[in-house]
DNA sequence: TATGATACTTACTAAAAGTATACTAATGGA
DNA sequence: TCCATTAGTATACTTTTAGTAAGTATCATA
């Protein structure tokens, strides 16, 4: 048994999926997963993200130490968010989320998308083919 | 862009992530991962989730093809699942979230869980000593 | 005739996610 | 003087998803 911000879990791997749990935490880190970015700079980043579920998914994250928050006092207020080191042990994660959805859409047909999108690695579509 | 089941994603990335959605289709993969198992089965292994959402997440996963049902013709009834070949190749991330998992649980102090749940590798650990 | 096993449905309720709009603060520029 | 800027908060509302509880089908066995 462990204990994660008030939850149990039997598994690590419950820990893992409550953490990324929903649609916006994984988008969210992905965005940050190279660069530090402001709020706004991520809300133009996650497509269809309201300002209210930006918010509210970048204090979960902050909550849990996936990211940091780093507040400026100015006005225009700057507020920028980036990777801990928690957050950076995803991103091999990411990585073969995202070659692990391009080998999947590649049966769909259509994978016509930007240069950021395209995974480094190709091994699962060697595997596939 | 790409169109998958009736969706349109921009990116791969949210392919994965909008087929993993939800807390119990990767514990469902995870019990999937070696074995092909009964419902019940599943039911057992999967803690706390209904039958409903047992039934319901299973056909999600064998809509997208990550599951293969197989139905036998007897009474009293027994349906089998089992990966396909896109839900095999998630595999190594559900290896990696474990991990990712336990790295993450192990800064909380207690990480005392069973066989099944133990990392095989522990590189992340490594990283974070 | 009743019970039990398995793999479900169906109807309903509760909770979470998402939408829409209005509001705030301090400063620089038109 | 007024507007725009940024990163929010507040409020009310709707929609979607999750969860609960009960019911169904088939046949074998007691």
């Amino acid at each position: 048994m462990i204990k994660v911000n008030n939850s149990e879990y039997n598994c690590p791997f419950e820990v893992a999926i409550d953490i990324m749990d929903g649609k916006w935490k994984l988008y969210i880190l992905w965005h940050l997963r190279h660069k530090t970015r402001r709020f706004s700079d991520l809300k133009r980043r996650v497509p269809g993200i309201t300002q209210k579920m930006l918010t509210q998914k970048l204090r979960e994250l902050e909550e849990e130490k996936i990211v940091n928050r780093k507040v400026y006092a100015e006005v225009p207020p700057r507020v920028e968010y980036s990777l801990t080191e928690f957050g950076k042990q995803l991103e091999p994660i990411m990585e073969m989320l995202l070659e692990w959805g391009h080998y999947y859409s590649k049966a769909y047909g259509e994978t016509d998308y930007d240069y950021e999108c395209r995974p480094k690695n190709e091994k699962l579509l060697e595997i596939a083919s």
